[in-house]
DNA sequence: CCAACACTCCAATGATTATTGGAATATATC
DNA sequence: GATATATTCCAATAATCATTGGAGTGTTGG
């Protein structure tokens, strides 16, 4: 037994590798925080993640042979999206992982933090029961799209893009708080920049809707 | 922003997925179950990895340069040990996140488990309740240095070298669950063939200690 | 001081992996 | 049917990684 032992060991240990190499790389990571915001494209995984369209295939390609994303096809597109929500919790648990084991991550997220976002001085279900009785404001600052594939409780859908435009709409006498897709987003942070020019006062919330999740938290799909 | 900020978001990810290659690798991955189970000289964990000591040193290299593990010198001996907690947990996520979405894994495990262990049939809870009133006998059959790094509560060392010649302490009146370093551990199923090879009642707790705890669970280390 | 030991460092190798261009497929549109 | 679009497949090259042998460092014990 101790002798065949060696073999099916050698088996185990390498299937949980082949999550690991999926990981191991920067753009598909990036990939999957993206699919964490609901399936998308091909094409628009690429433009997002910076990368080429055939880069973009051949790292999607990747992470579907690790079965931690699975695809679509929706006339000439193809649309992928997580194969679990699993996938999101782990992704919440590396990035955690890494942000608490390496100084090198962390002293680049507080090198972001400095130049704008104070982040939420409360707890998360202060936030939400504050947000319930209509003290605070918050907006989801993502692309429509992704809020409708799920979005925290009483937010507002307002794409950085229609920031601008539709600032009337907002109120000067309760805190606005943003959020994006997550800590390594700089959408919120943006969004609290122009705010704060314009006389608002804003917060930036950390979390995107995986984190949220992640820590047992309710997610709208409206 | 906007242009700055891709700069940033790659130096982020980038950062993460040193976490990703650091657990790229079966063997690497192999060594952080051992170091699970308390802290170890580089030549025992080659051994048990079964792999060279200069291979073993040179993966405990990455895993120390991702601060995943990191390493106490006492007399002319090396000792290796997690640097967290939360790396143990991270192990046990990455793991569970395989059994789940790789059917290859499941099925390899399930070829295990036919051979031997009827895995235990009642929930954590139980056990440790039932355990507690006597009405089980929890063994580790770990080496016993695993064992004082830290046990399940009421759990009785008993290395598997040790249990042929203690089996005669052992009660027939009642069930005897064995143990060891996690559901990739073949120690305990190993145990549960010659216990049940000697008339006793024997299940398998696929749990190790890193499972354990990682499920909220109680580990004692006296 | 010398020998044995535990481990690490360096260098060289073959083996993977990332990335890109060009061709192929499949669908929608004209 | 012809064309444009979205995506994948294949092949090739450069970059990176795993693994091993040989040399070097620090420690114990004679």
């Amino acid at each position: 037994m101790s002798h065949s032992g060696r073999q099916v060991k050698d088996v185990l240990y390498a299937q949980v590798a082949r999550i690991g190499k999926a990981v191991s790389s920067p753009k598909r990571l990036e990939l999957i925080e993206l699919l964490c915001q609901g399936e998308k494209p091909v094409e628009r995984l690429a433009t997002e993640a910076a990368i080429s369209l055939k880069l973009a295939s051949a790292h999607l390609k990747e992470l579907r042979q690790a079965h931690l994303v699975e695809a679509r096809k929706e006339g000439k597109y193809v649309y992928y999206r997580l194969t679990s929500e699993a996938v999101a919790d782990f992704w919440v648990g590396i990035r955690t992982l890494a942000e608490d084991r390496l100084l090198e991550l962390r002293a680049a997220m507080a090198r972001l933090a400095e130049h704008v976002h104070e982040l939420m001085p409360m707890s998360r279900e202060d936030l939400l029961s504050q947000a319930e009785r209509g003290e605070v404001m918050v907006l989801d600052v993502r692309p429509e799209a992704e809020f409708q594939a799920g979005h925290l409780p009483y937010a507002l859908s307002m794409p950085l893009e229609e920031l601008h435009k539709r600032l009337a709409d907002l109120p000067h006498d309760k805190p606005v708080v943003a959020y994006c897709r997550g800590p390594f987003c700089l959408m919120a942070a943006e969004a609290v920049e122009l705010l704060r020019k314009e006389g608002y006062s804003a917060l930036r919330l950390e979390d995107g809707v995986a984190e949220w999740r992640a820590y047992g938290l309710p997610v709208e799909t409206v």
